[in-house]
DNA sequence: TAGGCGATGACCT
DNA sequence: GGTCATCGCCTAC
């Protein structure tokens, strides 16, 4: 567990676990990560990167950059890559609680509550202006989009399946802050297998 | 060139 | 809590 060597799946659910409770600065607002979920690349049916394609490879490059893509047409979805590039594994950002720039944030989601400014991943990519002019930014130097250091408190931490995705969404690597109001409610994706045995918790 | 598919969001009951 | 609507992109042929 304390391997943290980067070519472990470990190692994908570490930085997971380490991008909680740090800061996601976007184009006017920035918000303090409190759910994300690993996907551990060509080892991982549900990664993008699974395949080799176009569309993955950022994710085959350095890590600590940002992989952007459009869901269902109309949403995006911010992504870290965590590396290593052979590996190509990321986390993606599921949620944050807006600390700054709030004003921005709240005019861009149109009203809505300001724990549901930036719930769920299309709605956090909003939130932060992120689009796929994004892609590629590298999150410790850049000027715009960029991670701010970790907490000094580690926050508690809570896990279970991932949401949304039709493969191995048994897989128990979602966290998120425990208790934390900006958690997105979790749902299984209709295509989703059923996991005999696999209870969802809560 | 065509078809399949998606790591969702919003709305309705 | 559950169901439905949506659009564009990606992959395969």
């Amino acid at each position: 567990m304390t391997n943290v060597h980067d070519a472990s799946p470990d190692g994908v659910v570490v930085r997971a676990r380490g991008l909680l409770g740090r800061t996601l600065h976007g184009h006017g607002a920035a918000v303090r990560i409190t759910e994300v979920e690993a996907y551990g690349g060509i080892e991982d049916p549900a990664s993008h990167a699974f395949t080799r394609t176009p569309r993955s490879e950022i994710m085959y490059g350095p890590p600590w950059r940002l992989y952007v893509y459009r869901s269902y047409g109309m949403h995006w979805c911010a992504n870290v890559v965590t590396g290593p590039s052979e590996i190509a594994a990321a986390v993606l950002v599921r949620a944050g609680e807006v600390v700054d720039g709030l004003e921005t944030a709240r005019a861009r989601r149109g009203g809505v509550a300001d724990v549901a400014l930036a719930r769920g991943p299309g709605n956090l990519a909003r939130a932060l202006g992120l689009s796929v002019d994004d892609l590629g930014t590298d999150l410790l130097t850049g000027d715009g989009v960029r991670l701010g250091p970790a907490p000094e408190v580690s926050p508690p931490i809570s896990e279970g399946p991932r949401v949304g995705v039709s493969k191995a969404a048994d897989v128990p690597w979602r966290f998120w802050i425990a208790g934390d109001p900006t958690v997105s409610a979790y749902r299984r994706s209709p295509r989703a297998a059923t996991a005999p045995g696999q209870d969802v918790e809560r």
